[in-house]
DNA sequence: CACCCTTAGTTTAAAATAAAAACTAACTTA
DNA sequence: TAAGTTAGTTTTTATTTTAAACTAAGGGTG
């Protein structure tokens, strides 16, 4: 120990370095987007990237905090859906040397960012989701680690409650519904749909209907207080 | 930039170290035991740990050959399943400042392993999981990150064809069902069993029966060459 | 204000699957 | 050769899914 820290402290040699960086979803009329930011410095300046940053050891108490932080920096969102996926490390994918990335998933209601695209000093947008990708070429392994992103997400949606979290506070089931078909590209039956919903028992009817169109109106619906992530025992 | 790595370089605010702890997971006498190794030096001399180290920047390309590189020194095993399961980081998990873990769980077949219990100088043991956890209080929070571990274990286990890597690489089928029923802790029915390994189509037979006890022998089987972890579409 | 159109939500009937149990097969030992 | 034991299959019954039809509740329109 003692002979190792007599060594140069070359990158070869010190800790790497580690960020977080956060895919961060929301829906923005009503397809799935995720939002990324233009980079202002090398290296990969003027590449779109996942929002990020390193983890502060003398301000964040642990890696969640840490990715909680970036978020409400960016969005200004405090309370949102938020995973950590995987973490991605290697000597290549940031030209300076060894670096980690912990790789977060955010689910928000486009409704809550306090952004629009565009609307930032830095450039911050969101972009549509095509298949597993985006547009743009990303900096860093930053198309990579929002693939595996994409994935996990739609995976858990197959059997879970998550898209709640893409939705404002107040929905319909229909609404509920359309986002299950949107990220997951395939109609799905209604009342099969609905008995799910029910039994998995995570959210619960506002006494109050709304969503006046020029035809029966549809019930409100809210998440059940203090109900986590359902998780299904079969597939939708 | 240039000004904060003027700054004096303490670790509040050096990066923080990264290690990968592995819980390396076996059948040992039917039941799921998962190895540990007692600690030398402080912090924690004593205490039994998570096989574990820091990143060798120098030596190892990516975090997964991190682990593998733990994993073959520990147990000699060279290819494994091996997955990562999630990155621990806070400033209190190691007395001596911010650290990060990345968690790993690998599955081998007992017989694989080149250790016994006691055989190392190094005292390294295989301890037998009761409920989400073993006996020994573990150094550090190995105790959460290897509850973490047995969760996603068991959650896996339940729709996937992920046991096979604890048995040999010949086995029967009810050997297999063994696996299944002592891991999830139910039994299962047999025909619904063999119906979702068949479908899964991860297995073929080898013409070759064997299992002579003084009853019907049952045919072996062995995984499919090149068959990557099959997920079933409802929990067995 | 009747009637049509559209979407919400429920019910019913047919098809597919799962669960349980019974049954057959193969081998050893007595 | 009969009994015991585990392997593996088949049959039967119950449950669940799927698909479709049906009822409900608006607003718009003539």
């Amino acid at each position: 120990m003692a002979g190792a820290s007599m060594l140069p402290l070359t990158t070869e040699i010190s800790p790497p370095n580690v960020t977080v960086d956060l895919s961060i979803f929301a829906l923005v009329e009503q397809a799935l987007h995720v939002l990324l930011m233009k980079r202002t410095t090398d290296p990969f300046a003027d590449r779109w990237a996942l929002p990020g940053g390193y983890i502060h050891t003398n301000e964040d108490p642990d890696v969640d905090a840490a990715a909680r932080r970036v978020l409400k920096d960016k969005t200004a969102v405090e309370t949102p859906y938020l995973e950590q996926v995987q973490s991605f490390g290697d000597r290549a994918r940031d030209p300076r040397g060894w670096t980690v990335s912990i790789a977060y998933m955010a689910l928000i209601s486009a409704a809550d960012a306090g952004l629009q695209c565009g609307s930032n000093a830095a450039e911050v947008c969101w972009w549509p989701i095509e298949d597993d990708c985006v547009a743009p070429p990303l900096a860093f392994d930053h198309s990579v680690i929002l693939a595996t992103s994409i994935r996990r997400l739609r995976n858990k949606v197959e059997y879970s409650s998550l898209p709640v979290h893409l939705l404002p506070e107040r929905f319909t089931l229909p609404d509920l519904q359309a986002i299950y078909e949107r990220i997951l590209g395939r109609r799905m039956d209604k009342s099969a749909f609905r008995k799910r919903i029910a039994e998995a028992d995570f959210v619960e009817a506002v006494p109050g209907e709304k969503r006046a169109a020029s035809n029966r109106p549809a019930q409100i619906y809210r998440l059940k207080p203090g109900s986590a992530t359902i998780f299904f025992d079969r597939t939708l």
